[in-house]
DNA sequence: TCTGGGGTCCTAGGACCC
DNA sequence: TCTGGGGTCCTAGGACCC
């Protein structure tokens, strides 16, 4: 198979190229710049055709930001404070004052990312989706797609989707998925890098560990305490010793991956496992004090799953909570009916029984409601969940750990 | 000044069945 | 009489990704 991977690029406003800028935080609705500058001259039209007249100093700085925010990108030049992906908004602000924060805006983000998808699809069809702004594309059958090694194929894309958004797009070409999306990092933005089977030794192994999509920080902690910095070092490693020490199956694949080696499809089509709707508090709640505002909270959000799930057309039969403490220690419960669900009501008086098992003795800074094992509302399963089980045995019985506090809630 | 929200997949133990 | 083994489902937690 040969493969590509590909990412657009966000940031819209070319006169802030080169500056320390940073996307995150959020619950700010006057973050809005375009919505300044129609304060600041009324008398002429600011819209989305206007966004590159927006004089650099309107835009708001991290410095004045208070809350709970991450960030969720960051261009080079904030990179270069030491400001990253994930990192919350407030050390961010220490590390860069003056960097410049915008907000997320998720419904000009899908709108983008529709466009991406579409533009690509009509060029290749075989895409998996990867988020709203990633991709990978099967083009082992495209025509035409093999000349200079898919170069011509990728130029094509990247000039298609600049074309009709603006935005620009990195691209890698490689045998695999796995290699394709590393080599899309080589060369960003809006670059095209080709990695051939042969160059995993001289482009792939110098690279940190980390850069393997599939190790994180705590894989990687383990990898640098046994020495193993690079992918180069970790595929000096033999399989069995890494199957020792991670795992058979994931030290199995870290082998397979430090040498390039990777057979996963490009899967156009999945079908979604869960939903779930979840809410950091702007302050931490207490279950006893903040009973009522909680209360409100957790209708609301089996309000927004339930509405998900009619929306999208489906039904589950695993409902289940999360809480995040405030020393950040998360707990789940989740249950499991004998039939599908999308009944805000039915959802909310399970979750409020898994909330019941709870220990509750420290303050909540979030809540969550999920609903797993779903099916399509109008499926066989969902009308009549025994038909494909008719051995299916009564789910044993949550364990009646109830605390006194959670009957408060 | 700590640490969002929405997902997927894996592991591991216990229940239960054959 | 102290003792199977395989398979599936349920639950909880955690790693990881975008």
């Amino acid at each position: 198979m040969d493969a590509f991977y590909a990412s657009v690029e966000l940031l819209r406003y070319p006169q802030l190229k080169g500056l320390p800028v940073v996307i995150g935080g959020g619950r700010r609705r006057e973050d809005d710049v375009l919505g300044r500058m129609r304060l600041l001259q009324p008398d002429r039209e600011w819209t989305a055709d206007h966004l590159s007249e927006i004089p650099v100093d309107v835009f708001p700085r991290l410095s004045g930001y208070v809350g709970r925010g991450v960030i969720t990108t960051a261009t080079y030049a904030a990179r270069a404070f030491g400001v990253g992906s994930a990192m919350g908004v407030m050390k961010a602000a220490k590390l860069c004052p003056d960097a410049i924060l915008l907000p997320v805006d998720f419904a000009q983000y899908r709108h983008y990312s529709r466009t991406f998808k579409d533009i690509v699809l009509d060029i290749a069809p075989l895409v998996e989706d990867r988020g709203v702004d990633e991709i990978y594309i099967d083009f082992t059958d495209v025509p035409g797609g093999q000349r200079e090694g898919g170069r011509v194929l990728a130029r094509l894309m990247q000039k298609a989707i600049t074309d009709a958004t603006g935005l620009t797009c990195s691209i890698g070409v490689a045998p695999n998925k796995l290699l394709a999306k590393m080599a899309s990092e080589l060369n960003k933005p809006n670059g095209i890098s080709i990695i051939h089977t042969d160059d995993v030794e001289s482009k792939i192994w110098p690279l940190a560990c980390r850069k393997i999509n599939g190790i994180g920080p705590k894989a990687d902690e383990k990898l640098q305490a046994q020495g193993i910095h690079t992918i180069g070092d970790l595929a000096l490693k033999e399989r069995d010793w890494l199957m020792q020490h991670f795992g058979k199956s994931y030290g199995a694949w870290l082998h397979d991956a430090a040498h390039g080696l990777d057979d996963r499809p490009v899967v156009t089509e999945s079908e979604p496992v869960s939903m779930s709707r979840e809410t950091t508090f702007e302050k931490d709640l207490h279950v006893v004090h903040d009973r009522a505002a909680l209360g409100d909270i957790f209708t609301r959000l089996c309000q927004q799953v339930a509405a998900d799930l009619q929306r999208k057309g489906y039904v589950g039969k695993t409902i289940g909570i999360k809480l995040r403490f405030d020393n950040f220690k998360s707990v789940t419960r989740d249950q499991t009916l004998d039939h599908y669900t999308a009944n805000p009501l039915e959802i909310r008086q399970i979750g409020g029984l898994c909330l019941k098992r709870v220990d509750m003795k420290r303050r909540l800074r979030l809540l969550g409601v999920r609903v797993g094992a779903l099916v399509k509302a109008d499926s066989d399963e969902a009308k009549n969940p025994l038909s494909s089980a008719l051995t299916a045995r009564e789910p044993a019985p949550p364990k009646e750990t109830r605390h006194e506090q959670a009957d408060l809630f």
